[in-house]
DNA sequence: CGCAGATTTGAAAATCGTCAAAAACCGTGG
DNA sequence: CCACGGTTTTTGACGATTTTCAAATCTGCG
């Protein structure tokens, strides 16, 4: 077991998620940095269930550049872009050492899986993927380089915040070249912008941790609003009733 | 009755959405071209499907700025960036003329609605929307301009592609400062690519018609591959047995 | 025909990338 | 504790691409 699963039919979402892989007798694997979970091209096998450790989605273009598409956590679901894919659109790495659950995609379209409370969650961890794509998109799309690593660190912050919130400071766990595929830049002006925002006043710089000295004031540089999550189901999600 | 229901227990994707349309007793409604259907900020309340004429998705940036985030065309799930969220991320505005049937997302989240037919159905709208996302940040980080118009020019092919596939003929429903907000340009931009690609002899133009007399060239300009989707599963979706 | 919106064109300016070298950082091993 | 090698970050000069701005042209439509 997981997670933990409360005992009557009122269900978290967590829960919901440790029975199905419990039925689904689905064995840990445990991968160390830098490791292929998944590459562009192959056939859909699976969704991954991050227990712990960070992997990212990210695509390589033919002139050696590279783009980093989804920063995954513990928690999170990878490989939700391809259900009903004949291909897969993305390779997956992992950027620690981590532990990962392999859902079969077979189970996913096809089979008894899908209880009503695992179709909602995965419904819930695609939309979360997707509206993170959509806020990177306007970002790469629309903002100057400045904007887009305030967009980055800011975000960053908040996506690491339930975890290890300390007092404004974010543990980046990227290198500035990195940085620069996860919003379309070189590493040259990741680096210019962070020295500048640095010198400005704006944050603070200890290795690979930055400190947000005036958070309020680089949100509203780029008018910057988190997002903001529904506090989780805790209905009766696994109701038999009437289909 | 929008799509024909097959008689047994052997389900089309499309039969599946039609019998949830029934169940919740959903009426069409109809917009004229350029409503808002939602905006953003509101709360989530609906997830639309789109039965004819096309929507799509956008944020404004404070400095007046647009991103356009997605084309939305009939059969298509609008709003699914949405499931779970407090706020709705980007608007929803009808390209054309069209007919939309709003799915109450409380219904999507807590209800009987998600039989395992209803959840892979909208699983795999989802990924279609994360798969195009991705490949739209790949476009827009790491493309220059011109390598970017001829990837949405090629995008808008396969999509429109299903539907009306005359001769290399995309119509596109887009003006130029509209294709360079999707892609993360100014219509000027867009303005002197596209007189380029004709000049080159790569496409011809007439109206809003794009006549691609070159896909494969432009395909290796830009090692373009089409997303394919699997056909569409038919198994026994309605299965009631043992969860 | 005339109008409004859309597209094209050109010149100037700004941004960001490229390249290359220097500096800083980090873990290892003496 | 220090030296060493490899990686990452910083810095500066230069160039290319794209934007901005403005004017001219084109298009569709009443």
């Amino acid at each position: 077991m997981l997670l933990p699963s409360s005992v009557n039919t009122t269900m978290t979402q967590q829960s919901v998620l440790s029975e199905l892989l419990d039925r689904l007798k689905s064995e840990p694997c445990s991968y160390l940095s830098g490791c292929d979970l998944q590459h562009e091209g192959d056939r859909p096998q699976n969704l991954y269930y991050i227990q712990s450790g960070w992997v990212y989605a990210y695509v390589m273009l033919a002139d050696g550049q590279r783009q980093i598409l989804y920063l995954y956590q513990p928690g999170d679901i990878a490989g939700l872009s391809d259900v009903g894919m004949d291909r897969i659109s993305c390779s997956l790495v992992s950027l620690s050492d981590c532990v990962v659950h392999a859902i079969p995609m077979k189970h996913v379209v096809s089979s008894q899986v899908l209880t009503p409370g695992v179709s909602v969650h995965l419904l819930q961890k695609s939309a979360e993927v997707q509206s993170c794509l959509m806020r990177t998109l306007v970002a790469i799309g629309r903002m100057t380089a400045r904007q887009r690593v305030v967009w980055l660190i800011l975000m960053f912050q908040d996506k690491l915040h339930q975890r290890h919130m300390v007092a404004n400071i974010v543990d980046v766990p990227f290198n500035q070249s990195e940085l620069g595929d996860l919003i379309g830049l070189t590493n040259v002006s990741v680096s210019k912008v962070l020295c500048d925002l640095s010198n400005e006043g704006f944050i603070e710089r200890k290795g690979s941790q930055i400190r947000l000295r005036r958070r309020s004031d680089l949100e509203e540089m780029i008018h910057y609003h988190a997002i903001r999550r529904l506090a989780p189901f805790r209905g009766k999600l696994e109701s038999t009733s009437t289909y």
